[in-house]
DNA sequence: CTGGAGTGTTGCAATCTCTGCAACCTTCAT
DNA sequence: ATGAAGGTTGCAGAGATTGCAACACTCCAG
C-alpha cells in the first residue's frame, strides 16, 4: 500500500537468510543501487538491520529486542505461564503454548522436558501448521470459509508416513478435531514424538492459544501420553478461565 | 533518510509499549489519521503488526519469527552454544553470551543454572549496559573515542549501592578490564547476584562477544565464584579459537 | 427508533518525497 | 600504477505520499 515502506519492509526477510551486501539487497528488491542505500540507511538508523564489519547488512539488535517487548506484552503468555509450569511439574514433558496470526502458528512459550530426551523447537519458531495438535486446534476454530481457503493454500511436507497429506485430509481431521475439543500428534512431525493438546478460550469462545505436552516414544507410549489428556484440558480450562476473566487471577486453583 | 519509511519504523517501538489504537499512533507520529493508517496497513502486510479484535494495533507475529531467525544467523551464538552447555554442566550456574551493536548490549544465548534459584533475565534482553560484566568487556575493547563518547551517553542508574555512579568511574573501569582481560560485576546490577565474564575474540583480534557465569550470593560466594575464572577463560578461549578458525570445528577440544 | 459522537476508511489534487541516473570516491587486487 | 568492484552523493524529473473532506460504521443516550 505503500511503495517505499513495502520495499523497506522487504529487505527484512530477505536479510533474515543471511548477510548481504548493498548490490544483492538492490537485485533482489530490483530497485536502483542509491535506492537500496537509502532504504537501508533508514532501517539501519531504527537499528534494525546492522552493518557488520564486512560492510554486508544483517537484521539488528533493535529487531530482537523489539519482539521481546512484543512477546512479553502477549498477555496470555503472562497468565498462562504459572499454569504450563506446574502441568510440567506434574508430568515432566515439555509442554507449549501456541497462536494463530495471519496464517501461521507460533510458539510463544515453552517448557521443557525433565527428561534428558529433549525434542526441538523453539519460541517464535512458527509451527508446522499441517500436523501439530495446536495447529490443528487453532485452526478448527477458524470460520468456516477461512479454514477451506487457508488450507488449499497451504502445502502438506510429509515430515512422516503420518504426517497430513492433503488439504481434504486436513480439513476432516480438523472436523475431527473441531468436535472432540482436543487434538494429537502421533508421529506426523517426528517419527518418534507424540504430543496431545488443548484449546484455550477467550471471553468470546473463540480458540484464543493452545497448549500441548509432547514426549517422544523412548519415555512415554503414545497410549501413556494420552492418559495426560485430562490433566492437559484441565489446565488449558483453568487458563481459559483466568484468561476470559471468569476465574480470578489467584493461581493454584482450577475448578470454578 | 526516508521520510516515509522512518515514519512507519517508528510506529515499531511505539507499539512495543503496548497496543494503540489508529488515532494514537497518528497523533504520536504527528501525521495525519490517513496517513498513520496507510502505514499501519504496510506494516500489517509484513506482518509486523497485529491488528487485534478490538482493533487496536500490536506488535506482529512475523516480527518475532523475524527476530528468531536473526539470532539463527548469528554464527557466533551456534559455535558457542555446546561450548556454553559444557560450562554450565561443570558449574552448573546461569551462563550468557551477549554481544555489544550500536550502543547496546545484548544477550544473545542463555544456559540455564542448574540450582533451584534462577536470574531474571532473558534472551534478546539489553544487558544492564553499565554494571554487567559482559557489557564491561565489550565496551572496553571500543576505541577510545568512541568509548568516551558512549560513557558520557550513558545514563548510570544506582541499581544497587555498588552500581557504576557516572562516566569517569566506568571509565577507569573500562580501563582496568581492559588490562586484566576479564571482568566481573559484584552486585552492581542485583544486591545479591555477581557474575565473571570474560570475552570471545575473532580473527582480527577485536572483542566480538563476551560470556558471562552468575550465581545468587545463596548458592556460592563472590570469592567462591572467582574461582572458577580460569574455566571461564579457557571456555572463552575455545570459543574464539573456533570462531576466528583457528581451531578446527571438532568440539571438546580446549587445547592448542 | 433516532440522533450524535467517536473512529475508521476512501477519492482526489497538490506537493513534496523518492527514484534513477551519472559522476565520483574508496578499496582492493593485479 | 591501473583497473575493477562496490559504495556514495547531487540533481532534476516522475510519481508516490500527504492531508483534506466527505463518507461509512458502531455504539450509546435520549
Amino acid at each position: 500500500m505503500s511503495q517505499t515502506v513495502d520495499r523497506a519492509l522487504s529487505i527484512l526477510p530477505l536479510l533474515a537468510e543471511g548477510p548481504a551486501d548493498l548490490g544483492q539487497v538492490a537485485e533482489r528488491l530490483d530497485v536502483h543501487k542509491s535506492t537500496a542505500l537509502r532504504l537501508l540507511r533508514t532501517l539501519h538508523e531504527h537499528g534494525l538491520v546492522y552493518r557488520q564489519s564486512d560492510q554486508r547488512y544483517r537484521l539488528g539488535a533493535r529487531l530482537i529486542a523489539l519482539a521481546q517487548e512484543a512477546m512479553e506484552n502477549l498477555d496470555i503468555r503472562e497468565i498462562a505461564h504459572p499454569h504450563l509450569a506446574r502441568l510440567n511439574e506434574q508430568c515432566g514433558h515439555t509442554v507449549h503454548l501456541a497462536v494463530y496470526e495471519e496464517n501461521e502458528v507460533l510458539y510463544i512459550d515453552k517448557v521443557e522436558s525433565r527428561y534428558p530426551v529433549r525434542m526441538y523447537s523453539r519460541i517464535g519458531k512458527p509451527v508446522a501448521i499441517t500436523v501439530a495438535g495446536v495447529a490443528k486446534l487453532l485452526l478448527a476454530d477458524l470460520p468456516e470459509g477461512e479454514r477451506r481457503v487457508l488450507a488449499d493454500k497451504l502445502e502438506y511436507p510429509m515430515y512422516t508416513a503420518r504426517s497430513t497429506p492433503n488439504a481434504p485430509a486436513f480439513l476432516r481431521e480438523l472436523e475431527k478435531v473441531r468436535e472432540q475439543g482436543w487434538a494429537t500428534d502421533l508421529g506426523g512431525h517426528e517419527e518418534s514424538i507424540n504430543c496431545v493438546a488443548a484449546p484455550i478460550r477467550g471471553a468470546d469462545g473463540r480458540v484464543a492459544a493452545a497448549m500441548s505436552v509432547s514426549a517422544p516414544n523412548v519415555v512415554v507410549t503414545a497410549d501413556e501420553l494420552l492418559t495426560l489428556l485430562p490433566l492437559v484440558r484441565r489446565t488449558a480450562d483453568a487458563i481459559s478461565g483466568e484468561y476470559s476473566g471468569r476465574t480470578p487471577a489467584t493461581p493454584a486453583n482450577d475448578s470454578a
